[in-house]
DNA sequence: ATCCAGGAGCAAT
DNA sequence: ATTGCTCATGGA
């Protein structure tokens, strides 16, 4: 256990003897887009998880949740945060490889989120070819447009995909998400197709396709295997070997998934010399070499590689 | 101006 | 099964 005990505050949860956590590895390391840093030091954050407005502030050994209860906790929060895993001996076994030894140490506060599948599928879709504030901007104006106002300060809850499939392609479009507009639209249809035909299997024997179709719902690829589920998210448009290892890894609790992109590229080839591979190829050498552990392995070389900013030539 | 960003779809091979 | 081109958008 990565915490000693919690301790309910009249306006926040406090986590005490914390270990293996430090906001900005957390939420800086490419994961979740909806976390804004508050102080210089980046050991407070605020951001918004499960429809709640949250801040999360590093304090010496503890960690306080602000506007959070023990039940929130106990209801979610402690799955969000991967507080059911203990970190160090997972750490202590990637540091084996003397590369990782060197991540590990430069992002040892990073823990894996375990968000919401249906926010992490569109905020992954539109991560493709993008920049970091760009997607983050598109997910606020996402909320904005089709989320529930949740704040008297202009916060929102990502939409539900009932919320998002009232939406129109152009609509999209004109929120500045760029040709991955009709991705979203797409991909939140498929989520939606998904859940009726879940439903209405209760009462009838479903055709192939539709079988195919309702394969689809997150609930169920969240059972598949690492490599099952890898091959049912790429059905979705807009989704291929990245945004579903993505996906795998940062809500449906596939930690053997291990997304590549440029980063990850230039972080395999600086530390491994994989140069000249191409993108499948240095998937399979990560999860090769970490095995389940592939998807914290490739947090804190991707955090490494951005703090860094490694360079190839 | 050109290049790049947590890439994917599509056609051609 | 693999490679090359194209796809919006804004910042460097």
């Amino acid at each position: 256990m990565d915490y000693k005990a919690l301790i309910e505050e009249k306006d926040g949860l406090r986590l005490t003897g914390v270990k293996n956590f430090h906001p900005r590895h957390v939420f800086e390391c490419g994961q979740a887009f909806r976390w804004d840093r508050l102080d210089d030091d980046g050991e407070h954050y605020r951001g918004i998880v499960a429809g709640k407005v949250l801040e999360v502030k590093r304090e010496g050994e503890d960690l306080f949740l602000r506007h959070a209860t023990r039940e929130d906790f106990d209801q979610g929060l402690r799955r969000y945060f991967d507080f059911g895993r203990a970190y160090t001996p997972l750490k202590k076994r990637l540091a084996q490889d003397p590369c990782l030894k060197e991540a590990v140490k430069e992002g040892w506060g990073i823990r894996i989120l375990q968000q919401d599948p249906f926010e992490t599928l569109i905020s992954f879709i539109l991560s493709s070819n993008n920049g970091i504030p760009k997607i983050r901007q598109g997910i606020r104006a996402i909320s904005a447009r089709y989320g529930r106002l949740i704040s008297g300060e202009g916060d929102y809850a990502f939409p539900t995909p009932e919320e998002l499939s009232r939406a129109t392609m152009e609509e999209l479009y004109g929120l500045g998400v760029g040709y991955r507009a009709k991705y979203i639209h797409g991909a939140t249809a498929q989520v939606c197709e998904a859940q009726r035909l879940k439903k209405e299997s209760q009462k009838r024997s479903l055709t192939a396709e539709e079988e195919e179709a309702a394969a689809l719902d997150l609930e169920e690829l969240e059972k598949l295997s690492t490599e099952e589920c890898y091959e049912r998210l790429q059905k979705f448009v807009g989704v291929g070997p990245k945004v579903a290892d993505c996906v795998m890894l940062f809500s449906l609790g596939k930690t053997g998934a291990f997304p590549v992109d440029v980063w990850m590229k230039k972080a395999m080839d600086y530390f491994y010399q994989v140069e000249g591979k191409s993108l499948p190829r240095i998937r399979e050498a990560g999860q090769e070499r970490f095995g389940t552990l592939a998807g914290f392995a490739q947090q804190y070389l991707f955090f490494y590689a951005r703090e860094k900013k490694i360079r190839i030539e």
